[in-house]
RNA sequence: CGGGGCGUAGCUCAGCUUGGUAGAGCGUCUGGUUUGGGACCAGAAGGUCGCACGUUCAAAUCGUGUCGCCCCGACCA
């Protein structure tokens, strides 16, 4: 039992807290809503952008980067976008600090405010519309990793902070179907991208007018349940139609020399899927990380007592190290500047990927604790036992399970296959969860029952309704976390109103 | 931004009612014994009690103000 984590079913946003602390993924900044993403969290980032960035240049969009400071201007522009956002945008007034009676007061006020960007739509539009002129520079797909800040009264790390990093595609296409498709297209990355890299089982939905993003024609997410039973969305793609071309002036030449307003797409997946990792995943040891997304996928804790021990392990541990990492990666480590306690050998160049040999000078329980609760999947001990007999005892973080390996039971291959299988353990084991947690109601007071005592996902026919919509998350907390695709067309009586309906819907409480 | 609570050592908190030398546990540092799932002994460092003003011979303690944080609501990727 971690001494330092608060078990989930006692305290479930205590436990979510400890364990960011406990695996020094993030901190807080000094500045309310803000948040220090630290190093072992940045890693999870970075590897959650390498992998996402491969599935967008394979689905033919290049990277640029448009500006932090919006005009005020711009963002007044489009009536439901202005509505949506406003009441959450940093403002920069002046541009400038002097001294005054108390102090430095701002000086230069601005002739114009800028704000902060919450997302990029009113600038890439603005700047589209210079770039678009014929249908022959049509489609434009454009990413851009970035920060964004919206000034969130209640902020909790990762799931919502003032200010986080994210990515924002923007597309501007010749047809409305060519955009549609593009919408739905990157919706499926999504997806793939969460179940297929993170292990998260999500379900994908269409959001109602009352959840769509402000501006928007059509807004697509994907829905994950985590452990509270509580739903969290994990990414979205928007159909905008022709909303911030006609704003923006996005106008080209057609085929049929007539001009004629571009169709645009946005989508991003922002930090929060760092959250979604850790309360789909983790324990109440601490963090289990999803084995692509995890910066250091095994961690080798030696065990002696005299320094005749300790010289012996350290022998064995090298080999494990080389049948692991290769022999040059041994060499390359003693070169490279680090801690001499805890040596980093990278299996993946590319992915940075590591493992660790722990030389602290601790307690092996304690340097297991230590690395159970950052989340590593792979644990390996070597004693005195075990190099006398050339084996070692690897342990899995995901369910503890325990296996006596010998050395040459060990190759990068060995490590890869491990990674799969721990990957398909992680998201059958989540899977499973948000199945058993999504059952169908037939009335209103059976999802009020369901959603109160047992949370989770509850299908049921609705029609959605602002207003129905709205009494529902007053009665009842929840909300439509999406209309479900692919439903047959069939028929049924909407939840609330009882009126024939042929849209299907989740409903959940949701963060 | 409304309702409630809290600011004392790196962390969790006691002390405040009834004003009088600044406390505990955990953590940190040093030395030793230890080391197959969170060791033990000995020693040490560490705080203008959130900030300002006031009452008083004397304020962590009483009063006023102010700033910040947490929880609950309204708003949200």
């Amino acid at each position: 039992m971690a001494k330092n984590i608060k078990p989930r079913h006692q305290d479930y946003a205590q436990w979510y807290l400890d364990v960011i602390k406990a695996a020094q993924l993030a901190d807080y900044a000094p500045v309310k809503g803000c948040m220090v993403i630290r190093p072992e969290g940045y890693a999870v980032w970075e590897a959650i952008q390498r992998d996402l960035d491969r599935r967008f240049r394979e689905t033919g969009h290049v990277n640029a980067y448009f500006p932090l400071l919006i005009p005020q201007s711009f963002l007044a522009r489009e009536a439901e976008h202005v509505e949506g956002f406003a009441m959450e945008c940093a403002v920069v007034t002046h541009s400038a600090l002097q001294r005054g009676e108390n102090g430095l007061v701002p000086a230069g006020k601005l002739e114009e405010p800028l704000i902060v960007r919450p997302t990029s739509e009113t600038v890439i539009g603005y700047m589209y519309s210079q770039w678009v002129q014929s249908y022959r520079d049509l489609p434009l797909l454009i990413n851009q990793w970035c920060n964004v800040m919206r000034w969130e009264l209640r902020t909790r790390l990762f799931l919502r902070t003032a200010e986080f990093l994210w990515q924002e595609g923007h597309t501007a296409h010749e047809t409305a179907e060519e955009a549609r498709a593009e919408t739905l297209r990157m919706l499926d990355v999504y997806a793939d991208f969460a179940e297929q890299f993170l292990a998260l089982p999500v379900i994908k939905g269409q959001k109602t007018d009352a959840e769509k993003f402000p501006g928007a024609d059509t807004t697509y997410s994907i829905e994950a349940l985590m452990q509270d039973g509580k739903a969290l969305q994990c990414a979205t793609s928007h159909y905008l139609g022709q909303n911030f071309a006609k704003v923006f002036d996005i106008k080209f030449l057609g085929r049929d020399q007539k001009t004629e307003f571009a169709y645009t797409t946005s989508w991003g997946a922002s930090t929060r899927l760092i959250g979604a990792i850790i309360m789909m995943h983790s324990d109440d040891d601490g963090l289990i990380l999803p084995p692509y997304a995890a910066p250091t996928l095994a961690a080798i804790v030696p065990i002696f007592k005299s320094d005749a021990e300790r010289q012996a392990v350290a022998q064995f541990a090298e080999k494990v190290v080389a049948a692991l990492a290769g022999p040059d990666e041994l060499a390359a480590a003693a070169r490279r500047s680090s801690s001499d306690a805890i040596r980093g050998y990278f299996v993946d160049q590319m992915t940075a990927q590591r493992i660790v040999v722990d030389w602290r000078d601790a307690r092996p329980g304690d340097k297991q604790y230590h690395w159970e609760q950052r989340g590593v999947p792979l644990r390996i001990e070597i004693g005195p036992r075990d190099v006398a007999a050339g084996t070692m005892v690897v342990k899995r973080r995901l369910d503890r399970e325990k296996e006596t390996l010998a050395l040459g039971d060990l190759s990068p291959q060995w490590l890869r296959q491990k990674m799969g299988q721990i990957h398909a353990a992680m998201l059958a084991k989540a899977r499973t969860f948000c199945d058993q947690n999504t059952r169908d109601a037939q009335s209103y007071d059976q999802m009020k029952q369901i959603l109160t005592e047992q949370g989770g996902f509850v299908r049921a026919w609705f029609k959605p309704d602002r207003a129905a919509e709205a009494k529902i998350k007053d009665q009842i907390k929840a909300t439509v976390r999406c209309i479900l695709l692919d439903e047959p067309g069939d028929t049924g009586p909407c939840i609330f109103s009882g009126e024939p309906t042929q849209t299907r819907v989740l409903f959940a409480q949701a963060y």
